[in-house]
DNA sequence: ACAATAGGATAGTGCTCCTATCCTAGAGGC
DNA sequence: GCCTCTAGGATAGGAGCACTATCCTATTGT
């Protein structure tokens, strides 16, 4: 399959195509002669890959390819699905360059949830939240972030088991990102209803 | 206070400032002079509330114009705020086209939550979200639904109890749109760690 | 007389994500 | 042999966004 066509079977136009190419968001296909490439199976799931990340996750090209290079250079799947949380999840907007931080509340949350005293990305990007929550004047009470806890535990326990691994190193991006996008913007939108109903309910019962 | 002085005391570029003048997000001054324009307490908490919107929100000009002329247009409070609620959980961003939009799932979770059964924004947002989910071959269960419903909840109740809301509308906006972002980006951040947290778990009992 | 200022118009900047044009060299069909 | 098609490289253009800068005129305090 050459060029054209992979724009075909994709519909992403050649100009777009080459323009991943340069970024090396996609990999140059087999070159058979001077003029001529060869493109397989495997550019068509990477290409359709790129598309999901840019137009359903919202990921722009420089994080599609930090995420694909990694993915090309053989990462270990553990190291790449975290890689695929932050990015995914906007873990690093803030307060990653700090270093590990602790906050007393980010302690206590992983105390009462029992979960695995060990830093990480997610563990400082809470913090760090906390820190600028606290900074900017917005309250979290410890009972709030035990709620907030208890329920997400909850969720992750759920979530965690219906998950199963793909073959494809492609597919595991794409269901990861997919998944943790598509997750996180449904607890939003039930948080936003629950807000919503519970407003009217209160508006209800005072008129 | 004039201009010049307004830009000092806010940290904003007069240029700036008078290209939110343009776009009409900071209503004009009063204007004492052909040369001279008075600039009140108001345009200082406007302009904070601009700041905010966009650094921290991450809202963007016309989302920001759309709901301060909202504001300034004396439009009711409970639906001022239905309006913040949209624009920073952006719950515009699907099937709101489309008139009010059903699923079971979105049903069930009404009914199981004894939430009011009315349509609403957040209503056909979480629809047209669950629609999209099944479109991408994301499967959504019963069960983690009811688990996540259930969380949100929970959350809800402790979080609606603990808002006061202020008097002024800049104020208002202001609390109410870092708010919600603020305690959906946590939400984000504390599922983010369970899923990390949990996963380590299974890791460490598999190997 | 002169520096300073408001407000209006208009253009430019930096960033991102493409999209288009031009080029050369090579291969296949007629 | 000639014409058309194609890959890949270089380079430029374009659209959207959020500013930023320049220039202008009229006016005013000093």
């Amino acid at each position: 399959m050459q060029l054209k066509e992979l724009s075909e079977r994709t519909g992403v136009s050649p100009a777009s195509i080459k323009f991943y190419l340069r970024e090396g968001l996609l990999p140059p296909g087999r070159s058979v002669r001077a003029t001529r490439a060869e493109y397989g199976e495997l550019h068509v799931s990477r290409l359709e890959l790129i598309q999901t990340l840019r137009r359903v996750v919202g990921l722009n090209i420089a994080q599609i390819g930090s995420l694909l290079r990694m993915a090309d250079d053989g990462v270990p799947r553990l190291e790449l699905l975290a890689a695929v949380q932050r990015t995914v999840l906007g873990l690093d907007d803030v307060g990653r360059e700090h270093g590990d931080v602790r906050t007393p509340a980010g302690d206590a949350v992983v105390r009462f949830r029992n979960w695995p005293d060990v830093p990480s990305d997610a563990r400082n990007s809470l913090n760090a939240h906390l820190a600028l929550m606290e900074s900017l004047g917005v309250p979290v009470t410890d009972d709030l972030l035990d709620a907030y806890s208890l329920a997400v535990d909850a969720i992750a326990t759920v979530n965690i088991s219906a998950t199963t691994a793909p073959e494809d190193v492609n597919q595991l991006i794409m269901t990861a990102a997919v998944g943790m996008h598509l997750h996180g913007q449904l607890i939003l939108k039930l948080l936003a209803l629950a807000h919503a109903s519970h407003a009217i309910r209160r508006y209800e019962t005072e008129a």
